[in-house]
DNA sequence: GTGGTCACG
DNA sequence: ACGTACGTGACCACT
């Protein structure tokens, strides 16, 4: 289009709503965004981000069209074709419906036609704001769109984000717009079902209209093209009318609007902000304009003021004396804030400060500050700022009457949390938060909390449990450097030898960690069949190779390689990586990470310390009690499937734990109708793995692979376990339906989990749904308990004067560095706080053991 | 940064 | 007709 043709300089963006939003729902379709309770927003992010980003043109004039059913004014064919579309998913439709309430909300024009296509609507107010002297921008997915064209009229294609012209519709196609139709007459359009003449192409259809100049011309004229091209024509003549037809858009369309209902006024998309904040969708309505003044004054509002030194650090606590709380943020850098309104900054804005203190000097100060006052902290991850104000060894510990992030996990746990800025952009409507939104924020979500009946979760499980983290951090865990050194020489001489025997069998030399290369020499070079595919090519993982082992020593030789190099790298060298100067590694434990309420570790991982296998086992030796100490282990037994007893209330399960027999070997006795005396290993071992399944929401196909077994034989199982365990059966059907009706799981505790999953329109994603509405309550529930007994277990050595120490938590397992001669008496008490931390239908078992390295106490 | 693989409960 | 056991984190190769 030509700026300088334009007569009025008014600019009309015409948007074939159907189709943006159509191809911005497939492009947001993998990353499945939605609210945090489960509305679908793909789809209209996509859209919106597109629609700013046209809006920079200025336009005066703005329309989005959509398509509605209705009588269509077409050829009677037409409504068959229709029908052969694919009908739109639900979390498309809503979408649809929400970006139809939405766009008026915000100053945008919504045309809609009965009996009329998007495209139709595109054309006629392209004709009306060519009378009036408006140029016209076609927004669309779809190049029927190209016949629209004229001087005043082009099109942005968004398939390719291109702008269409006379210009550029000439260059790729050398055909004007009014031949645009005849050319996909002719050669169809195998996406929007438009059959054209089979056998012409592009290329065909171009050399035709050369030749002939338009579609009539070359039906006219078809009985002069020589061989099949010309008996391809002939007999695709009645199909390339009607395609012509189907192709053709309306430009006379009987609408309602005029061009002056679609006048648009950027700053009235502000009237768009509140519905978009509640969609979550930030990133757009911070894109909007301020609302209103008077609205912008009843947002919150906080001033920052940047500390550029020590003495005024001082100053301003000085200042402070008598606060009674204070608000601590330690991330991007130190800020905090005694009231809701200012924050002190040690930076402001993006720009970080030549502060002329270091950053630990001013925790120092604070600390110092903070020291022999009574002073309620609020805070984001306050364990991190525990950490940076080296608390630990001053022996004094802040009250932590707020922490917001452990407030966010908890109401959203099936999303990672993200940052404090995520939170408060949500909850208060500001991307660059202070301190002082912490004073915000805090009524806001413990009400939520209270609503939600999480209440003690939050104040009696996880605040307290923050600290008793914090302590396991600092305290760490002994490793011997010697005894890791050993097995590191071990480890990588065994695969060294490998690796020159696996080359000498594979007759080359290449890298056998890469998936990519050992497919080749396995699977084409060396000619061995493959198992199974990967995204990107052969699946090598354990299981594809134990499958062939036996064609070639090569195979074995991979994996022993694999598990050598696996030991090595990320546990004996791994490991000799981490420790710290004192000789200890400091894991950090994750507590608003997991979307069941279990903890995690990182850098390095202690909760997954090989213990499976002889050689693995080993590194375990590497883990050892303070100097004069032991290490005390105490792990529960079976806690999931006590806990699917207690929670399902199924009798004979329950009676069975009672009754202190071996679970797995009851349950074999009873899906295998014997006697518990006549069960065999494999039936036990086969029993156990249904019980795995239970726990995980059970599947006969997974059951089925994991057993090695046919999925019948699989399904005859679960059925007979469910006709032994009736309640249990009533249990995951009661997830399931419970999960639906409420939207999310729950454990013992309290504890959510939404499952926006179960509303999903993918079959697979929705069986997930149903899957984790089973597992989630067990799990979590698990979890729930031993997180109870690790603050009762830290508590009670404290209170005891106790010098022993917990240092580690694997899931049903806690570790703790105690002095001999306080060894026993720890023992019993672990185990007797961890069986008697919730009374249950079934009694809790736990077993401790004492040794001198993590090895021995298993 | 993503995918494959594998360590744990 | 399709593709699946639940929950994590680290390392390596490769884009």
């Amino acid at each position: 289009m030509n700026p300088k043709a334009n007569q009025t300089g008014n600019l009309l963006l015409a948007i074939d709503g159907n189709s943006l939003l159509y191809q911005s729902y497939y492009a947001f379709f993998k990353a499945n965004l939605t609210t945090r309770d489960g509305f679908p927003t793909g789809a209209l992010k996509g859209f919106f981000t597109k629609l700013l980003e046209l809006l920079k043109r200025g336009p005066t004039h703005v329309l989005v069209a959509f398509d509605v059913h209705g009588p269509t004014f077409r050829h009677e064919r037409y409504a068959e074709y229709k029908a052969g579309r694919t009908p739109p998913t639900e979390d498309f439709l809503k979408q649809l419906s929400e970006i139809r309430t939405l766009l008026p909300k915000m100053g945008v024009a919504v045309i809609e036609c009965p009996g009329y296509e998007a495209d139709d609507i595109l054309g006629t107010f392209s004709r009306k704001a060519e009378d009036a002297g408006i140029d016209t921008l076609i927004v669309t997915g779809d190049r029927d769109s190209f016949q629209l064209i004229t001087p005043h009229t082009a099109v942005y294609y968004t398939k390719d984000n291109t702008e269409m012209d006379e210009t550029a519709l000439m260059e790729r196609y050398g055909l004007t717009p009014d031949r645009m139709r005849d050319l996909k007459a002719l050669m169809g359009d195998a996406s929007d079902n438009i059959p054209g003449i089979a056998g012409v192409g592009e290329k065909t259809a171009l050399k035709l209209l050369e030749t002939y100049g338009d579609l009539e011309s070359v039906l006219a004229h078809a009985d002069e093209i020589k061989g099949k091209l010309g008996e391809r024509v002939r007999l695709g003549a009645e199909n390339a009318r009607f395609s012509y037809w189907l192709g053709t858009i309306c430009c006379s369309a009987p609408v309602k609007e005029t061009l002056s209902d679609c006048a648009f006024d950027f700053s009235k998309t502000a009237g768009g902000r509140d519905r978009l904040m509640e969609l979550e969708l930030q990133s757009i309505a911070g894109r909007l304009p301020e609302p209103t003044a008077a609205k912008a004054s009843a947002a919150v509002s906080t001033e920052t003021v940047s500390i550029p030194d020590a003495d005024m650090l001082r100053k301003t606590l000085s200042l402070h004396d008598g606060a009674k709380k204070i608000a601590i943020l330690t991330e991007p850098a130190l800020c905090f804030a005694f009231d809701e309104k200012t924050a002190y900054a040690l930076s402001a804005g993006d720009t970080l400060f030549d502060l002329s203190m270091e950053e630990s000097e001013a925790y120092g100060i604070l600390r110092e500050w903070m020291q022999g006052r009574s002073v309620e902290v609020l805070g984001y991850e306050a364990k991190n700022l525990l950490h940076k104000l080296c608390v630990a060894s001053s022996g004094m510990l802040p009250e932590i009457g707020f922490d917001a992030k452990i407030a966010d996990y908890l109401l959203q746990s099936n999303r990672p949390s993200e940052s404090f800025a995520a939170l408060t952009t949500v909850l208060l409507g500001v991307e660059h938060p202070n301190a002082a939104c912490l004073f915000s924020v805090r009524p806001q979500m413990e009400q939520a909390i209270e609503a939600a009946g999480m209440e003690s979760l939050y104040r009696d499980m996880e605040m307290p449990l923050q600290l008793v983290l914090f302590d396991m951090e600092c305290c760490g865990v002994r490793v011997d450097e010697a005894t890791l050194k050993e097995l590191h020489e071990r480890f990588h001489s065994d695969a060294a030898e490998l690796e020159t025997q696996i080359y000498e069998r594979a007759g080359e030399k290449f890298n056998i960690l890469s998936p990519k290369q050992l497919g080749q020499v396995l699977f084409e070079k060396l000619g061995l069949p493959a198992q199974k595919k990967t995204k990107t090519g052969y699946s090598t993982d354990a299981e594809a190779l134990e499958a062939i082992a036996g064609l070639d020593p090569i195979v074995s030789d991979v994996l022993q390689y694999r598990f050598l190099t696996k030991l090595d790298s990320t546990f004996a060298e791994g490991l000799l990586k981490q420790r710290a100067a004192d000789g200890r590694i400091h894991t950090r434990f994750m507590q608003c990470v997991t979307a069941t309420g279990r903890i995690s570790s990182v850098e390095p991982n202690l909760q997954n310390i090989p213990v499976r296998t002889k050689e693995g086992r080993e590194i375990r030796k590497a883990f050892i009690p303070s100097e004069g100490n032991v290490l005390v282990g105490a792990d529960y037994s079976q806690i999931e499937l006590r806990l699917l007893a207690h929670i399902s209330g199924d009798e004979a399960f329950i009676r069975a734990f009672n009754a202190g027999e071996d679970i797995h070997a009851r349950t074999a006795a009873e899906v295998f109708h014997l006697p518990l005396e006549a069960v065999t290993p494999e039936q036990r071992s086969a029993a156990k793995a249904v019980n795995f399944g239970i726990v995980y929401g059970i599947s006969d196909f997974g059951l089925a692979k994991n057993l090695g077994v046919s999925v019948r034989t699989a399904s005859s199982y679960i059925r007979r376990y469910f006709e032994r365990y009736p309640k249990v059966k009533e249990y995951l059907e009661n997830s399931v339906a419970s999960g639906k009706e409420k939207g999310y799981a729950v454990t013992l505790f309290g504890r959510r989990r939404p499952l926006p999953e179960l509303k999903s329109s993918n079959y697979n994603v929705r069986q997930f749904g149903e899957r984790v509405a089973m597992n989630m309550p067990i799990q979590g529930s698990a979890a729930d308990l031993i997180k109870c007994a690790m603050i009762e277990v830290h508590r009670k050595l404290k209170e005891n004067g106790f010098g022993a120490k917990l240092v580690l938590q694997i899931h049903d397992e806690l570790i703790v560095d105690a002095p001999k001669e306080e060894a026993d008496r720890v023992a019993a008490l672990m185990q007797s706080i961890m069986e008697q931390v919730m009374t249950l239908k079934v009694r809790l078992i736990a077993e401790s053991k004492i040794g001198g390295s993590w090895y021995e106490t298993k």
